[in-house]
DNA sequence: CTCCTACTCCTGC
DNA sequence: GCAGGAGTAGGAG
């Protein structure tokens, strides 16, 4: 279940001399419009949002130094693997070394289950940072392929999602009708 | 340094 | 049940 993850530090980032070109655009999933975009090494961004303005000011404010190019058909064809197939795609995240780790504990949630906030605190080694990992995971730039929908508040509440609470339950009910699916 | 946060716990309605 | 306060660690500027 190991999906490969390559990384550039904001630090790294910043000080890239040469334009990071990457390929985006828009496509409809099964939790509506959405935006994604992928460079050489992977996927570097997904997001769920009907206006298509507000998908591209996120993904320029995230990859501010990258060169657009628009493919919606090759973008088409990423969604069409994630979606349909449930292929494992590469990707490729900017981040500090404490958001990779939260982001790591996600990835090794099965499909399907809800995990808790503190849990992933836990995973980590470090259960009192409960609320940086919040904060880590809100600033998760890959949808639904790094799974922070399935993180929940210790109480049983939903709590939140970058996307829409709404989206949330709608990509866990979803999950939890695939497993059904899958054991018959 | 200051301010913010997709948390959690505790208290007092 | 809900509201407010404190503790808390990390990130952004």
């Amino acid at each position: 279940m190991k999906k490969s993850f390559d990384i550039i530090t904001p630090q790294e980032y910043k000080k890239l001399e040469k334009r990071l070109e990457i390929v985006y655009g828009y496509g409809f999933t099964p939790f509506g419009r959405s935006i994604l975009a992928f460079t050489k090494q992977g996927v570097c961004f997904l997001a769920f949002e009907e206006d298509e303005e507000k998908l591209l000011y996120e993904l320029e404010k995230t990859w501010q130094k990258a060169y657009l190019v628009r493919d919606d058909e090759k973008v088409h064809e990423y969604l069409k693997n994630i979606f349909l197939h449930k292929t494992k795609v590469n990707m490729f995240v900017k981040g500090t070394n404490f958001q990779i780790n939260v982001w790591r504990a996600l990835l090794s949630i099965p499909d399907a289950a809800v995990t808790t906030y503190q849990d992933i605190a836990n995973s980590i080694n470090k259960p009192k940072a409960v609320r940086a990992v919040a904060s880590a995971i809100g600033s998760n730039n890959i949808a639904y392929l790094i799974p922070c929908h399935r993180v929940i508040a210790k109480s049983g509440a939903m709590s939140g999602y970058r996307w829409g609470i709404d989206r949330k339950k709608i990509i866990l009910a979803y999950e939890a009708l695939n497993e059904i699916d899958e054991n018959e």
